[in-house]
RNA sequence: GGCUCUGUAGCUCAACUGGAUAGAGCAUCGCACUACGGAUGCGAAGGUUUGGGGUUCGAAUCCCUACAGAGUCACCA
C-alpha cells in the first residue's frame, strides 16, 4: 500500500477512538483509491464506523474527515458522498513520492535481494519424445515469470525442472529409430533433435497400430520389443544405454534452442533417470515411522482420509515405484540439496491438482514442515477454437513454429507501418523477437493462470489494443521524449515542491506508484497476470495523459521537470513490470 | 456418482478479495488529425454478472440450490 495508507489507517483508528469513544478493529478500516468520477485520491469507507458513532454515514464521514484534515499534514480536503469519505492529498505529498520513486531508478518496486526465504520453482519438465507445444509455452512463461516476481519481492529463487528421460515412451522412439531410421541424425536430416526423436515416436505409434489387429493391443511385436528394451535399459545394457544417451542428447539440444528463444533458463536440472529409484527408501522410512501401512499383498499405502483425501498407493505389490514414489523422493532430495529451502512451487497443469495435494500432505506426514508451504502453481489449458489440442487430429500448435510466426508477424507489421527506416538492418532480427515474443508472452500471461484460455492461431495475436506491442510502443515514445530532453540519468531529476499537479497526473502517479504493492501481491498469489494488468493500466493512463500534456514544449521549467519525472517513472515501472513477465522492451520500434 | 475449478458486453479478458453508476481491448459507428514517435487519443452503442433463493447498510465476489462446461477420483505418467 502507499505510504499514506499506513498513516491514514492509523489516523482513522485514532480518530474513531477520539471522536466516538471506541476504536474499530484494524480489519474494518478500508482505504482504497477514489474512483475517477469523484474528487480526491483516497477513499475511506465509513459504514463500518456508524455502529461506533451512532450517527448517519454522512455525519460519521464528516466528523472523521474534519479530524483527518486537522491531524494529517498531507490531507488537505475531504468530501463525503453517501458513505464514502473522499480525501484530497496535497501536491507536496505526490511530489515527494514522485521524487522518491524516480530517485530509486531501475530499483523502484524491487525488494532487497534475498531478504526473504529461498524458494524453488519447478517448471517446463517436458516429456522427452514430444516437441514443445503451445501448452508448454504457457507453462514456461508462467514458471519463469513467477520466479522473477518472487526474486523481485526479495526471495532467493532456484529455478529447476525435472526431465522425464526414462521409461517405456523413450524406448518406443528408440525401437522405431533402429527399425526405420537408417542412421538418420539431426545433422543428416536437418531436423531439430527434438523434432527428429518426436518423428520416431509417431512412427512407432503408426507401426504399433498396424500390428494391433493381428496381435492384439498387448502383444504387438513392436511393443514387445520396446518392453524388452526397457528391461535392457534397467539392467544397464551398454548398447541400449548408449543409444538412449545419443537420442536424449539430440532432444536436449533441440529443447535448449527453444528455451533460448523463449528467454527462459534453469539453475539446476533433475533427471528422472537419477531420481526414480530414490523414493522407495523414503517410503520404507514412512512405514517404519507409522506414516504408511504395508498390506498383506506387499503394496504400501498412505491413508489421508482424515484430511479429506483418499488412500493412495505408494508402492506396488511387486515392490516397484509409482509416479508418487518418485515425486516424494525428488522433493526430499531437493530439500537435502538446498537446506535453506522454505518451499517448492510446482508449475504443472491443473489436471494434477489432486496429485499435488496428496504429495504435500505426504511430505508433512514424513516430518517436512515445508510441505504445508509448498504450492502447486496450477494453470488451465490453452484451448483452440475447435477445442483441445489433439495430436491425432494434427491440431497441436508447435512452439518453434509459433515463435517463428510471431517474429514474422512482427516484421510484417513493422514493414506495413513503415517503421523500419531508422532501425539499422543489424538490429532488426532482435527487434522482431522483442515485439513478436512480447506479444505472445503478454497474451499468455495477462490471464489469471488458473483459468483456461482461448488461443486462436488463425487470428494470430493483435499488436494494437491491450497487447504487448502497445505497451512497448508507449515505452518507446516515452524513452524518445527522455532522449530528446537529454536525460541520461533520470534519478537526477528533482521536482520542485511548489509544482501543482492536476487530477489526471495524480491518478497516473497513483497507478505507477503501486508497483511495489503489486509485485508483493503477485508474489504472494503466484500470479503474473496482476503485474501484466498493472503495466497495462499505467500505459493506458500514460498514453491518455501524454496526448494533452506537453512535456518538452512546456514552458514552465518546474512543470516541465515534473512531467519528465512522470514520464521517467511510468516508463521505468512498466519496464520493470514487463521484465518480470520475461518481456524485453525495445528503445526504438 | 464424490470432490475441485470455471460461468461477467457479440468475442477475448478485468473488477483493489464485501464497497459508489461492473471496467478494458477487439469488432461496429462517429470525432480529433502536418502528432514531444498515429502501432495514437476522445466519444457512442453494447450487461437482469447462467437461473432461483439467502446473509447485510451494500453481493459479480460469501452461503444454499438448479443448470452448463472443464478436470480428477488407476498397482498410468
Amino acid at each position: 500500500m502507499l505510504r499514506i495508507d499506513d498513516i491514514l489507517n492509523a489516523a482513522v483508528i485514532a480518530g474513531c477512538s477520539e471522536l466516538f469513544g471506541s476504536a474499530p478493529d484494524a480489519s474494518q478500516v478500508s482505504v482504497q483509491r477514489t474512483r475517477p468520477e469523484f474528487e480526491g485520491e483516497r477513499t475511506v469507507v465509513v459504514f463500518p464506523f456508524t455502529r461506533l458513532s451512532k450517527k448517519s454515514p454522512e455525519d460519521t464521514g464528516t466528523a472523521l474527515g474534519e479530524y483527518l484534515v486537522a491531524n494529517c499534514d498531507d490531507v488537505i480536503a475531504f468530501q463525503v458522498v453517501k458513505g464514502f469519505l473522499n480525501l484530497s492529498l496535497s501536491d507536496s505529498y505526490w511530489i515527494n513520492e514522485l521524487n522518491g520513486a524516480v530517485g530509486a531508478g531501475a530499483g523502484f518496486g524491487l525488494q532487497p535481494k534475498a531478504s526473504k526465504p529461498q524458494v524453488m520453482v519447478e517448471y517446463s519438465s517436458p516429456n522427452t519424445n514430444k516437441p514443445l507445444h503451445l501448452g508448454h509455452l504457457r507453462n514456461n512463461f508462467l514458471g519463469y515469470s513467477v520466479s522473477e516476481i518472487l526474486k523481485a519481492a526479495g526471495h532467493d529463487v532456484v529455478k529447476v525442472q525435472i526431465i522425464n528421460d526414462r521409461g517405456i515412451h523413450i524406448c518406443k522412439s528408440m525401437v522405431a529409430w533402429l527399425k526405420f531410421g537408417e542412421g538418420e541424425t539431426p545433422e543428416s536430416s536437418g531436423l531439430k533433435g527434438d523434432k527428429l526423436v518426436g518423428k520416431y515416436y509417431v512412427a512407432f505409434d503408426k507401426a504399433y497400430k498396424a500390428e494391433v489387429p493381428d496381435h492384439g493391443e498387448d502383444n504387438a511385436p513392436i511393443l514387445l520389443e520396446a518392453r524388452e528394451m526397457l528391461h535392457k535399459w534397467e539392467n544397464g545394457d551398454p548398447e541400449v544405454r548408449a543409444l538412449w544417451q545419443k537420442m536424449n542428447g539430440w532432444v536436449y539440444e533441440g529443447f535448449d534452442a527453444t528455451y533460448t528463444e523463449m528467454g527462459v533458463d534453469f539453475d539446476k536440472l533433475y533427471y528422472e533417470s537419477n531420481t526414480y529409484l530414490i523414493g522407495k527408501d523414503q517410503v520404507e522410512k514412512g512405514i517404519a515411522s507409522g506414516a504408511f501401512t504395508k498390506r498383506d499383498d506387499g503394496s504400501v499405502w498412505v491413508d489421508l482420509t482424515d484430511r479429506g483425501l483418499d488412500e493412495k498407493l505408494l508402492l506396488r505389490s511387486d515392490g516397484t515405484a509409482v509416479y508418487m514414489t518418485q515425486d516424494i523422493g525428488t522433493a526430499i532430495l531437493r530439500f537435502e540439496d538446498y537446506p535453506a529451502l522454505d518451499r517448492q512451487v510446482y508449475t504443472v497443469g491443473n489436471e494434477q491438482e489432486y496429485h499435488f495435494k496428496v504429495l504435500f500432505e505426504i511430505l508433512s506426514k514424513l516430518g517436512f514442515d515445508q510441505g504445508e508451504r509448498c504450492h502447486h502453481l496450477s494453470y488451465g489449458m490453452v484451448e483452440l477454437p475447435e477445442g483441445k489440442m489433439k495430436s491425432r487430429e494434427g491440431t497441436v500448435v508447435d512452439a518453434d513454429d509459433l515463435l517463428a510466426e510471431m517474429r514474422e508477424t512482427a516484421e510484417a507489421v513493422a514493414v506495413e507501418a513503415g517503421k523500419l527506416d531508422n532501425i539499422p538492418e543489424a538490429d532488426r532480427p532482435e527487434l522482431f523477437k522483442q515485439v513478436g515474443y512480447g506479444a505472445l508472452k503478454y497474451f499468455l500471461l495477462r490471464v489469471d493462470p488458473k483459468k483456461s484460455m482461448m488461443f486462436d492461431p488463425k487470428g494470430s495475436i493483435d499488436f494494437i489494443g491491450n497487447t504487448g506491442p502497445y505497451l512497448q510502443f508507449n515505452y518507446v515514445r516515452s524513452r524518445s521524449v527522455l532522449r530528446n530532453a537529454n536525460i541520461e540519468d533520470s534519478t537526477s531529476l528533482n521536482i520542485s515542491p511548489i509544482v501543482s499537479l492536476d487530477q489526471t497526473e495524480k491518478a497516473l502517479l497513483m497507478t505507477a506508484l503501486s508497483l511495489p504493492d503489486i509485485i508483493e501481491e503477485a508474489a504472494r498469489l503466484y500470479d503474473p497476470s496482476i503485474v501484466a494488468n498493472l503495466c497495462y493500466d499505467i500505459t493506458k493512463s500514460y498514453s491518455s495523459w501524454y496526448q494533452d500534456h506537453p512535456i518538452l514544449k512546456e514552458e514552465d521549467s518546474d512543470l516541465r521537470e515534473a512531467r519528465l519525472a512522470i514520464c521517467a517513472l511510468c516508463s521505468s515501472a512498466v519496464k520493470t513490470g514487463m521484465s518480470l513477465l520475461g518481456v524485453s522492451m525495445p528503445e526504438r520500434m
